[in-house]
DNA sequence: CGTATTTGACCTGCGC
DNA sequence: GCGCAGGTCAAATACG
């Protein structure tokens, strides 16, 4: 398996090469058309006011600088890759170096990366974790004597201590009847939604299953997790691509604002359901809340959004994990990356309650927040202001925000690392707010990261604390952190092939199978452009409004050239994780 | 007339 | 045990 995995590695490696040559090329091309153009456009204006020709040569400037930055970041994002694409191999030959030391390691070595793909390929919201927890029990009992791993034990141990790790599900979506295998999964061994009367009687062949998981005491907290999306909408609700019936509807305390109650119609016994609920400090911002695991075939429309939430919850999960099991601070960690103006934040607060329902007295399932409303600064500033007040100390359970804000606005507080100089500028922040327990990937950092990787402290910090780390160091420390955290490479794959569209996806699963992660920071800059795109692209018969990074735009888009590097092309394969 | 939405009542869990 | 708040149900209503 190792060898086919390194062979489809091989390849997706050759993709990614053959792509950068291809752009690169694209680029030469446009910068020598501009050449061409550039007199042209002199001789036009001859005759024409002076002020006139002198903005229209500051116009052919600032194209000319923009094209010159971008060669120049193709060029360091080809040596970033090149120099990760080296270091992976070199990961590869050290892997096979010492799966032949010993069997035991091989086996380790074996379940590790089964465990990994299977993080990897998971898109289950709400994951079966008492599946999990009930195969890995009896792996650990029928294997007691020696041949279950280091690891498999520790997770059947942090589990059976109500410390789940929240690995996800092993559903194998690489084949094209993964979704109806997760259905069947879903349909016979578990409802990911508080059980209804209505699915009860509906469901009496699962009773005694139903009776044993509750029989266990761990239960809901990881089953329930939830995605919460915030967007700008002025329509009611957003446009997911799924069906959904309003079933309720309440006015939250503190919030005069209806909180609508959602449910999946797109098949009748799927347990989705989603609250919808505008913001009360601004009625432009709607939140939705998504819960449960569709257990059907998604519309095409729809698996952008399924996809990424699927994955939010796969980081939630994964860093509850952390936090819950191994972070010993009290203080909340907030992760953030600016990843060329796609500003990433996961916010994990052991003891905050649910971050984007405030109005929630008693205790919430764990919720990720992906946020794609604000500049990075004023949701940083957000989070703060909910981190101090919202606090419910009886709440265990974490809170999680993944923040796509797009700095549209270049601000001075938080520069858009594309938009400046410096490239691959991971997050900088104001200066004059440092964030407590934050990534911060390159220059100017001056913070001490608290990682939600427990296994990297070290790495952050030691990436942090170096103001003037080298490029080297930053690369090294974002392979490193996207490489040891399957959830977190999931996450952001699926993510990003969510926002960037279906024609990346052989390029994003490739390296997501790889573990070469450090793509997902190169095609970011399409995805600022895919922004204003595909609110106008929508179906007019659409009441709701599109999330902007989410409902990725198919026929309009599909015949122009994307600005930058990576080219877009219509396909209708979902953006998921399959090879 | 079928379907979707509205809305008041009801259920459940939690804190005091 | 009581009250509160979130969540759900289902009859009534609206809409195409």
């Amino acid at each position: 398996m190792d060898a086919n995995r390194e062979t489809k590695a091989e390849e997706g490696v050759q993709n990614e090469d053959n792509f950068i040559q291809e752009n690169k090329q694209r680029i030469e091309d446009e910068d020598k058309s501009f050449k061409i153009s550039s007199p042209k456009l002199e001789i036009q204006n001859i005759g024409k006011e002076d002020n006139e020709l002198e903005s229209a040569k500051a116009e052919m400037s600032e194209v000319k600088q923009e094209n010159e930055r971008l060669k120049k970041m193709l060029e360091r994002i080809e040596n970033d890759y090149r120099c990760l694409q080296t270091r992976f191999f070199d990961i590869l030959q050290h892997q096979q170096s010492a799966s032949t030391i010993s069997d035991d390691n091989n086996k380790s070595l074996t379940i590790e990366t089964q465990k990994e793909e299977e993080a990897q390929v998971s898109l289950c919201l709400g994951l079966q974790v008492n599946n999990i927890n009930k195969r890995k029990k009896d792996d650990t009992i029928t294997n007691n004597n020696s041949r279950s791993s280091s690891i498999v034990r520790e997770d059947a141990k942090l589990m059976s201590e109500g410390l789940s790790l929240g690995r996800p599900p092993s559903i194998d979506l690489s084949d094209k009847q993964g979704s109806e295998r997760s259905a069947e999964i879903d349909d016979t061994k578990e409802e990911t939604w508080p059980p209804s009367k209505v699915l009860k009687t509906m469901e009496d062949s699962s009773k005694e299953e139903e009776e044993e998981e509750e029989a266990t005491p761990q239960p809901n907290i990881i089953k329930r997790a939830r995605v919460s999306v915030r967007a700008r909408c002025d329509t009611p609700t957003m446009n997911d691509g799924c069906q959904w019936r309003k079933y309720g509807q309440k006015i939250a305390k503190g919030n005069p604002c209806p909180r609508a109650y959602y449910r999946c119609t797109v098949a009748p016994s799927c347990p989705v359901r989603k609250q919808v609920q505008r913001c009360c400090d601004d009625m432009s911002i709607l939140t939705t809340t998504y819960e449960g695991t569709h257990n059907h075939p998604l519309p095409v429309a729809a698996t952008a959004m399924a996809s990424t939430t699927s994955a939010a919850a796969s980081i939630l999960l994964s860093g509850s994990s952390t936090s819950e099991g191994g972070l010993t601070t009290c203080v909340p960690t907030m992760n953030t990356v600016n990843l060329n103006g796609l500003s990433y934040t996961l916010y994990n607060n052991s003891t905050n309650g649910q971050f984007n329902l405030p109005n929630s007295s008693a205790p919430t399932p764990p919720t990720i927040t992906l946020d794609l409303t604000a500049t990075p600064s004023s949701v940083f500033n957000k989070r703060l202001i909910s981190n101090t007040f919202l606090q419910t100390p009886s709440n265990n359970y974490s809170s999680t925000s993944l923040d796509f804000s797009s700095s549209n606005t270049k601000s001075t507080l938080f520069p858009v690392a594309w938009s400046n100089n410096s490239y691959l500028n991971y997050g900088l922040f104001p200066s004059n707010k440092p964030p407590i327990g934050s990534i911060s990937f390159g220059k100017s950092s001056t913070y001490q990261p608290i990682s939600h990787l427990n296994s990297l402290d070290g790495i952050n910090n030691q990436a942090a604390t170096s103001s003037s780390s080298s490029q080297q160091l930053l690369t090294e420390t974002l392979t490193k952190v996207l490489t040891s955290d399957p959830s977190f490479q999931s996450a952001v794959a699926a993510a990003i092939s969510s926002m960037v569209g279906n024609t990346h996806n052989n390029l994003i699963t490739n390296l997501n199978r790889t573990n070469s992660e450090c793509l997902t920071t190169h095609n970011l800059k399409w995805v600022d452009q895919v922004q204003g795109i595909s609110a106008n692209s929508l179906p007019q018969n659409v009441k709701a409004c599109a999330p902007t990074y989410l409902n990725k735009p198919t026929s309009s888009t599909s015949n122009s050239q994307p600005l930058f590097p990576f080219s877009l092309s219509k396909s209708s394969s979902p953006p998921n994780l399959r090879d």
